[in-house]
DNA sequence: TCGGTAAAAGTCAGTATTGACTATCGTATA
DNA sequence: TATACGATAGTCAATACTGACTTTTACCGA
């Protein structure tokens, strides 16, 4: 639902080819959502069939393909990316990555190893979110920042909580070894 | 990539049937992941197709279609699983939910409608949060609690955001409020 | 003991999404 | 000047996922 609302929003700024579309996107990096260029033809071709976009084509034009397809907003596309716009803000839906489900599981690996690769994870955060500060313009609109801030929100919990995991596992861990250590040397009784 | 190893994972404690992988998953809520009954049968089968399980078929059981399907792990099937274990543990993916979309749009509206928008968001992710409070265990394993802390986490930077979101455009919202009655009041210059 | 409802166990047609492929043009460089 | 390369612009077959449908059985109340 967010994507076709991406896209429509996109097309507020004017007509644009499917190419364009998936340019802007793709530039704005994690910021907008992961949409892949054959989605954007199938979605946008699914959004006028509806009614929502307008086709033309452009002849003559340079690039290949010479003759390309334009895209622009109808009333009735306007209209339906309010609606989406007001649905998309007013529910929440919750994502699932899937660490949720490598947790439940952990234990079937041995602890150490489980540290190791949490430590992984939590390296990966933390290059992740520099990746998008490094996007963050200062001057950019207060929307922008509204979404920036909000995948900040989200990474920062994410590392918070690895933090927090970690801890607890090498808590785990030690008693274990310190289990095997008093076993070891206390020989039996 | 996590749908497979949940599926995996839920055949470590025995053989299954499609119908009772689904029904555990559903009756987990929110914890695992999200996972509709005709997705489950499609994953069992290809994990089948590539050796991971292994079919039996069960004659003469009670319950409708008497002889059910019935799903076991094979050697294959278990290094499989310790192979996307470590992979989901270790990678980190950001999801889009589409929020983000909403903000960068967001100013298409009438910020006192933006503001009634988020508050309703506000709500539905305390509701949502509770939800997920009330089928906490307290005895559940550790695996399990780094799970539900999991969630959580997420939730609750979903509720800080908005409540700073909340904050930032209602001082807006004054601001262009008091812009307009300083007009209507000044008359002209 | 009959009818209605809910749970068990799946099937399947359709939709959404991906990844890999094709083809054209501008341009820098050997 | 030929050519290799990357950006433009898209197509399409295959995969992943959904939602609505079916059938059988158990059980409950009238």
């Amino acid at each position: 639902m967010h994507k076709e609302l991406l896209l429509l929003g996109l097309l507020q700024s004017g007509p644009k080819t499917g190419y364009d579309l998936y340019r802007i996107i793709a530039a704005h990096g994690e910021l907008y959502t992961d949409l892949k260029k054959g989605n954007v033809y199938y979605l946008i071709e699914r959004l006028t069939e509806s009614g929502y976009l307008q086709v033309k084509l452009e002849a003559g034009a340079r690039g290949p393909r010479r003759e390309r397809l334009i895209y622009t907003l109808t009333d009735q596309g306007l209209q339906h990316f309010t609606d989406l716009l007001r649905d998309v803000v007013r529910t929440y839906e919750l994502a699932h990555t899937g660490v949720e489900v490598g947790m439940v599981f952990l234990s079937y690996l041995p602890v150490d190893e489980a540290i190791q690769l949490l430590e992984e994870r939590r390296q990966a955060i933390i290059m992740r979110r520099a990746l998008v500060v490094q996007e963050i313009r200062a001057d950019a609109p207060v929307a922008m920042q509204l979404a920036q801030d909000h995948l900040l929100s989200l990474m920062d919990a994410e590392l918070i909580w690895s933090t927090r995991a970690l801890e607890r596992l090498s808590r785990e861990s030690e008693v274990s070894a310190t289990v095997s250590y008093a076993v070891g040397h206390s020989s039996g009784s």
